[in-house]
DNA sequence: TGACTCACGTCAACATCTTGACATATGCTG
DNA sequence: CAGCATATGTCAAGATGTTGACGTGAGTCA
């Protein structure tokens, strides 16, 4: 029984960790103007520009209809362009993108700095690989 | 740079997990007529009956707000009552309610049975206090 | 070539959660 | 006791995300 109680305090504390995360990003990218999954979307475009629509989805989970609107807002406020190029539009950051990004890139990282301060260099790396492994053990099947 | 990106990495896998299990509990409570929330809220009141609405927004990890209609929804569905005593109303699980959390409670540990199946015992323990970790980190000032 | 399948973009409807606001009750403090 | 800060329940409004549905281009195969 507390190996059940174990297993459900996983998900918790998963969820727990998480929506702290959430909301200490919020905050920090509050004085950037930029909402978590407009930052997401601008940290995808910074590492991989010209993805298409569903591609940001995938990248950001959420649907690709959320990221429909997430970039037209993104758009109307002239941080993403598309290049309307072929069949999909593809999606840059613009140079005021670029550079509301790299300010809320450094909020995040101290954000993100703090969730790790108990952790050293080999425990941050066995955390990363057993949350993949989470995520990799819910998709199988 | 490596160490930035590993950072803001773990972040972003702790989103993906985050996703991914809410996805396969979404989908094995779906058979039992519940959300997520809402499930979270009865498993809640069957370990601490009596607690009250804000207690259990806490223990969700919502605001008040959003448990109070959760609640009013769970009521209209006679799974939860509200013992109108005192000052604030505390709620239990009803009949109904606690035989609709056992089959979901089952469904539940089985997606986390199945998320934590890369691990043993020692590492579960040890995700679990990582994640503790990871949240309080978060919670100083 | 024509039919089928599939992925993508997009519109609309709906659900859920958050923030803001306000009234009320509780407890502390001078 | 009066006053103030705090915590709670509740209503209303807004933001954000999801699902469903539809049209359209692209690739596959007989």
């Amino acid at each position: 029984m507390s190996q059940v109680d174990l297993d459900t305090a996983v998900g918790y504390v998963l969820r727990r960790a998480t929506v702290a995360l959430r909301a200490a990003m919020d905050a920090a990218l509050r004085e950037h103007d930029l909402t978590v999954s407009q930052y997401s979307c601008l940290e995808q475009l910074a590492h991989r520009p010209g993805l298409t629509n569903t591609e940001l989805a995938r990248g950001t989970f959420v649907s690709r209809q959320a990221m429909h609107q997430l970039l037209a807002t993104l758009k109307s406020t002239d941080l993403v362009q598309g290049d309307e190029g072929g069949r999909h539009e593809r999606f840059t950051l613009t140079d005021d993108g670029a550079r509301h990004l790299t300010g809320a890139s450094k909020a995040v990282a101290a954000v993100q700095e703090r969730m790790l301060t108990p952790f050293d260099a080999e425990q941050r790396r066995r955390l990363y690989a057993d949350l993949v492994a989470c995520a990799e053990a819910l998709s199988q099947q």
